[in-house]
DNA sequence: AGCCAGGACGGAA
DNA sequence: TTCCGTCATGGC
């Protein structure tokens, strides 16, 4: 068991805040997370943050995933005084982190995320989790399955996926786990480039445009200074910046400008 | 009952 | 290049 005493983190925020999709809420402030093959029990109580783990699995894992050697406060301090709408972002999810999430499991969440909704994007997610997840966790009576492997999928069809109900996307999460299991697509290289040239090899999967190439790369590589544009980063920067975000200003870290847009624009909306 | 959702694809112009 | 119809499903 691990205890932290954290600035700028509050897990309800990271868990809701539509990076991940594999936060399991068990509590108040209190969620299993599945990420990769690891499982962990985090839970907050003020500024303390205790890690169901030992200590060589916090720093290797856990330390890395929810970015706690970065200091957000520099962030949020780059926000210009004049830019109300930013202020008020900042204020509203100063407890967001930006995780460095399993990239396979990133393509295939970000995959299925396209054309969808938070709700049903985890529904699906866990479906395929559940149906086709290979490892299982036994806790606290509660069975988790990891993500299924490129391997498993690439010997699927998108029939054999219908019970996922991912829509179209079925074709998609088929052609891509293919391209991955063949080794036409390299992750472990991948993982290894800069922004540009992992976004370019990333583009090469089939279901993954500009916009999911670029969250792959803000929510898995930790290019922090992708800058995803959705529906909901559409309509914010219409609204609020008619002449352009302020993308230099926030250069080498605009990434996490947008993650808190985004989630004070998912607070406007409900 | 419609409208919309962390868009991508293939073909047309 | 840019533009546009299409693609499944279900939350709200």
């Amino acid at each position: 068991m691990i205890e932290c005493v954290l600035n700028d983190f509050d897990i309800d925020q990271i868990a809701s805040s539509g990076q991940c999709f594999r936060f399991h809420r068990v509590g108040d402030k209190s969620y299993d997370l599945i990420a990769g093959t690891h499982l962990l029990n985090i839970q907050q109580n003020g500024r303390t943050v205790r890690f169901d783990c030992d200590e060589d699995e916090f720093n290797a894992i856990w330390r890395p995933y929810f970015d706690l050697d970065a200091d957000y406060g520099r962030c949020k301090a780059a926000v210009a005084k004049r830019d109300i709408y930013l202020q008020n972002a900042v204020a509203y999810g100063g407890g967001l982190r930006i995780l460095r999430q399993d990239l396979w499991e990133t393509i295939l969440c970000f995959i299925i995320s396209q054309q969808n909704n938070i709700a049903r994007i985890t529904k699906c997610v866990e479906n395929l989790c559940s149906l086709f997840g290979e490892i299982c966790y036994n806790k606290s009576e509660q069975v988790y399955n990891s993500i299924p492997t490129a391997e498993r999928l690439a010997t699927c069809t998108p029939e054999d996926l219908a019970p996922v109900r991912l829509g179209y996307r079925a074709k998609y999460i088929c052609a891509a786990a293919r391209q991955v299991a063949s080794g036409e697509v390299d992750l472990e290289a991948i993982r290894h480039m800069d922004y540009a040239r992992a976004k370019a090899e990333l583009l090469r999967l089939t279901g993954v445009g500009i916009k999911v190439a670029e969250c792959i790369c803000l929510f898995a590589l930790h290019h922090i200074d992708a800058f995803p544009v959705d529906t909901h980063i559409r309509q914010m920067l219409d609204a609020h910046y008619p002449k352009g975000f302020p993308l230099k200003r926030y250069k080498g870290f605009a990434g996490v400008m947008q993650q808190y847009a985004f989630y004070y624009e998912l607070s406007l909306k409900d």
